[in-house]
RNA sequence: GGGCGGUUAGCUCAGUUGGUUAGAGCGCCUGCCUUACAAGCAGGAAGUCGGGGGUUCGAGUCCCUCACUGCCCACCA
């Protein structure tokens, strides 16, 4: 039954099934419900999407990659964990609902804070995690039974554990800042929340009036220069440089502030630089960070302008309750009309947007609460740079990462982790309505800690979603709560192996989770009782950071471009595993990926080829099975070897194997998927289906008089290695091999997925490079040949008669094809074979070189004369240019001093080869009739 | 302004510590329905490794410089 596969692969017609199965048998479940917790831990946490999120072209490489990994350390032994959960992803999820919300004609604010919460829920129940449905259906092999949300009781356990901590260690702090504000989602965001465009606006000059000692207008003006001219409704001083010269008559006088009339001093501040715009500088304290600054160091008062949604508030007395672009606007149009306008010059700068929904944000004071970051970036720096003996406690791949990570770090900033909204984990701080001061505690608190009074009211500020994200690693694995009993998950599975990220992240979660990973599991002992050292501490062991995945044309796939892949879209149209070999391929560390269904299409014609073999394969079994000969199934599953005595085939495919095993492996360990499956692809198609199935036809004679045990033995090997071969390209296509595999085992596989056989390693054999030249040799005879009858214009299905000579004394030798002219006879469609010495050759036949051997191919067409001399003269020209450059190297005293043995040697040999090959041609150019 | 990448075949990209005549896939050209596969088979063409200079016996690879290009950080009104 499984045997009768369709002619042509149809990825649709096994994914679904295979996906369905992978999590029905909870096959990735840790511990494994069959053999319980076996193994070294291989722990990897998948970076939680948003729950609001659709799986994008940049999640697939994510998880492709993460599932190749993991799959190849499961099916190596390794106790492998892959961890998936959701992120509740405060704004964007708060976004999505009070869209709804609008829609309905209605909004948060009167549907009341509890309403909407519950509606949030809601929300989540129905359209939330759909992503994860996605990655289910891709196959990616998690451990579904610890799904986590972010929100959800346990880890809202330990974000309220790690806050109080951080408030009780003096290490968060409430105070009146600068922060970034969002005029739209009315909240405070982070200053890497704040997005940055170049923006060609407009420079105002606007003229303060200087008074006098009366305090009236002196007729004397001082030009400021603004971006931000509704700032000014809040400007407290007008700063100047000390030492420059052209105020300096000015200093200690006072100024009128156009349109509102306040009296404001002039200021002298060494950070103003006398080169820009005017040499003086409007001052806002409330509205622009280097103001606040200088404000705190002169003992300014603070003026806030605005209110939560960008709007002048009453501060800005004839103003009040403009928008402040309308008001920007009001305000320069007054300016004009007073004569207060010195000028509008095109400026270009910045200009700060919101990340998440673009709007131009406002640097406003605000009271915020803040992470005094410094003692936790100084551990997150330790953590990677190399400790005294050279040791990192992670490591970055990409190693330069490691810089930016560093470079970041060391310049950080106080993290601000209140957010105005309603969709989050709330603070747990409670103020007091009579003595004013603040309550931080674990539990709800009925009373004030300082005064005792019931007057207190929680905190309405939630915390960045990256707070709790950042608390991931040690909150997934039972922390704050690790004792004895429960501390099973914490002590396997942290820290954990492998972080796989986009670089975007970097600073937002993997930064985050540093600090907060090291500064938290640091405080929990070892399981012997001792102290953690800091690479114990750490949330992972290393970092590989993959690149962007662009549209063919290497464009940033974004919406407005419309020039979105969507992955979905392409697995249906090639196949998951498709879709997996093509970013697999294409992703090697550091560069972007080019998105390009070419190779998607390339791929797919690759499972296509691997299908056929496999049809190929089992129609031999199911013929070998009518003549009574068998293939042992208990002979599968292992690295396939065989005899000195086999056929030369047979021992090539498998030194192919081992070799191909050793290269995967390698290029896994570090991370080189494109290697990986490059290896992979080569060998299959390259080795496998090229050659030696082409030769194997040979020997799979069922006829009455064959050799059954020959053919017997052929047909295992046969199995055994595209069996071996399966589980090597398992990780990269784990739908179709695991299809095939169970067809493979006639439907009683020994385990119940491939996923969970052994990987293939290459064993310790020292013949196998011999084993590959000596193929290698054949290779290129029949190569030759072929290329030889096509030249002579031979029809493909016409054979021909061949002769083989020797060269004497020559470089190489032909006794492999002399051992194997079954081989080169079937290959080369020969009709008859004769080996010659080529001393004693037939002058008269058109022999030319191929390799170590001349070759004749005998044919009675006769020669394109013309076509022949082009591609002679050709031939000859490339040699002469080889021996030339042989010859320069030789002569070099220098490189024959200094270069390597082994270099001259093969130089020498090169050499003389090229000699051999270029007196040939040219001996056969001469021999060509006149014409 | 500071930092980090990239520039190799028509396209997308590999190229390990410098070492013999720089590779792959796709595309292109030519010929084949050779019973596993036309999503295939066979053969082939195609690159002065961004420019210039240097180190070296030897440079795609190391150094300097220029050009172009991408990204990150900072955010002087």
């Amino acid at each position: 039954m499984p045997h009768d596969l369709p002619k042509a692969y149809d990825p649709t017609a096994i994914e679904d099934h295979w996906a369905a199965y992978w999590v029905e048998e909870k096959l990735f479940v840790q511990p494994t419900p069959e053999t319980g917790a076996v193994g070294e831990p291989f722990t990897i946490l998948l970076p939680p999407p948003n729950v609001t999120g659709r799986l994008h072209m940049g999640h697939m490489l994510n998880q492709t990659e993460m599932d190749i990994l993991t799959r190849w350390q499961r099916m190596s032994g390794r106790r492998a964990l892959w961890l998936p959960g959701t992120d509740h992803a405060g704004i964007a999820t708060q976004m999505m609902v009070e869209r709804q919300l609008t829609a309905e004609g209605t909004t948060r604010q009167q549907l009341g804070r509890e309403a909407f919460v519950e509606r949030v829920w809601e929300w989540n129940r129905h359209y939330g995690g759909a992503i994860l449905d996605q990655m289910k259906r891709l196959g990616a092999s998690v451990d579904w039974s610890r799904e986590y949300f972010t929100m959800d009781e346990r880890l809202s356990v330990a974000v309220r554990e790690a806050f109080v901590r951080l408030y009780e260690q003096g290490l968060i702090y409430r105070g009146a800042y600068i922060v970034n504000w969002c005029p739209r989602c009315q909240t405070a965001i982070s200053d890497l929340e704040v997005v940055y465009d170049e923006h060609k606006g407009h420079l105002w000059e606007i003229r303060y009036s200087v008074l006098d000692n009366f305090g009236q207008d002196s007729g004397e003006y001082i030009t400021v220069a603004t971006t931000r001219p509704e700032t000014m409704l809040g400007d407290v001083a007008v700063a100047v440089h000390p030492e420059d010269e052209r105020y300096k008559h000015l200093h200690g006088r006072k100024l009128r502030l156009p349109l509102v009339g306040r009296e404001i001093p002039i200021i002298l501040d060494e950070w103003v630089s006398r080169e820009f715009g005017t040499g003086a500088v409007k001052v806002t304290p409330a509205h622009d960070p280097n103001d606040f600054a200088l404000g705190e160091r002169h003992h300014l008062p603070q003026i806030n302008v605005m209110d939560d949604t960008g709007h002048i508030n009453a501060e800005g007395g004839a103003y009040a309750g403009l928008d402040r672009f309308v008001a920007r606007k009001h305000i320069v149009a007054d300016l004009e009309k007073q004569g207060l306008l010195a000028g509008i010059k095109d400026h270009v700068h910045n200009v700060g947007h919101c990340d998440r929904c673009k709007t131009v944000v406002e640097p406003r004071l605000s009271t915020q609460w803040f992470v005094k970051i410094a003692p936790l970036a100084e551990k997150a720096i330790a953590a990677v740079k190399p400790d005294a003996d050279g040791e990192k406690a992670i490591r970055f791949t990409p190693e330069m990462y490691e810089k930016t990570y560093l470079n970041w770090m060391e310049n950080i900033h106080d993290w601000c982790i209140s957010r105005q909204l309603w969709w989050g984990h709330r603070i747990p701080a409670w103020h007091c309505g009579v003595c004013h001061k603040i309550t931080v505690a674990r539990e709800d608190p009925a009373a004030c800690a300082h005064c005792g009074s019931a007057e207190i009211t929680q905190e309405t500020d939630v915390l960045d979603t990256w707070f709790s994200s950042g608390l991931l690693p040690v909150s997934v694995f039972g922390w704050p709560n690790i004792t004895t009993e429960t501390r099973a998950d914490f002590d396997a599975f942290y820290p954990t192996s492998l972080l796989v990220t986009g670089f975007d992240i970097l600073f937002f979660w993997v930064a985050r989770m540093i600090m907060l990973g090291c500064w938290f599991a640091g405080d929990v002992p070892m399981p012997d009782g001792s102290p953690r050292p800091l690479a114990e501490s750490v949330p992972f062991r290393e970092v590989y950071i993959h690149a962007l995945v662009r549209d063919a044309n290497r464009e940033k796939m974004s919406k407005t471009k419309g020039n979105v892949i969507d992955p979905i879209e392409i697995v249906k149209q090639y196949g998951t595993d498709a879709v997996r070999f093509t970013l697999a391929s294409m992703a090697s560390p550091g560069t972007d990926i080019a998105f390009n269904v070419a190779r998607t299409e390339g791929y797919r014609a690759f499972a296509n080829k691997i299908w056929n073999a496999a049809r190929f394969i089992f129609m031999n079994v199911d013929r070998a099975a009518e003549v009574g000969i068998k293939v042992d199934p208990a002979t599968l599953g292992g690295m396939p070897d065989v005899g000195d005595d086999a056929p030369l085939e047979a021992r090539w495919i498998v030194a192919e194997l081992h070799a191909t095993a050793a290269k995967v492996n390698q290029a896994l360990e570090n991370y080189r998927y494109d290697d990986a499956a490059n290896a992979i692809y080569q060998f299959f198609w390259g080795s496998f289906c090229d050659w030696y199935i082409e030769i194997i036809k040979l020997r799979l004679d069922f006829s009455e008089s064959a050799d059954k045990a020959k053919t017997g033995a052929a047909l295992t090997t046969l199995v055994q290695v595209f069996e071996a071969a399966l589980r090597l390209l398992s990780p990269f296509m784990p739908f179709l091999t695991e299809e095939l595999w169970h067809a493979v085992y006639d439907g009683n596989p020994p385990v119940k997925s491939i996923a969970l056989s052994s990987y293939p390693r290459a064993g310790a054999k020292a013949t196998v490079s011999q084993i590959i030249d000596r193929m290698l040799g054949l290779q290129f005879l029949v190569t030759g040949i072929r290329a030889r009858r096509k030249e002579l214009g031979i029809p493909e299905n016409v054979a021909t008669p061949v002769k083989v000579g020797m060269w004497a004394g020559a470089f190489g030798s032909s006794q492999t094809a002399e051992d194997n002219p079954d081989i080169l006879m079937k290959l080369a469609q020969i009709s008859v074979l004769e080996f010659v010495s080529l001393a004693d050759c037939d002058e008269s036949l058109a022999w030319s070189p191929v390799g170590p051997t001349d070759v004749a191919v005998l044919y009675e067409k006769p020669i394109d004369v013309p076509a022949e001399r082009e591609r002679l003269t050709k031939d000859i020209a490339k040699y002469e240019k080889g021996v030339a450059a042989a010859e320069r190297q030789l002569g070099n005293e220098g490189f024959l001093a200094k270069a390597p043995a082994h270099v001259v040697e093969g130089l020498k040999k090169q050499e003389s080869e090229t000699r051999t090959l270029l007196e040939k041609a040219r001996a056969a150019l001469e021999a060509l009739p006149q014409q």
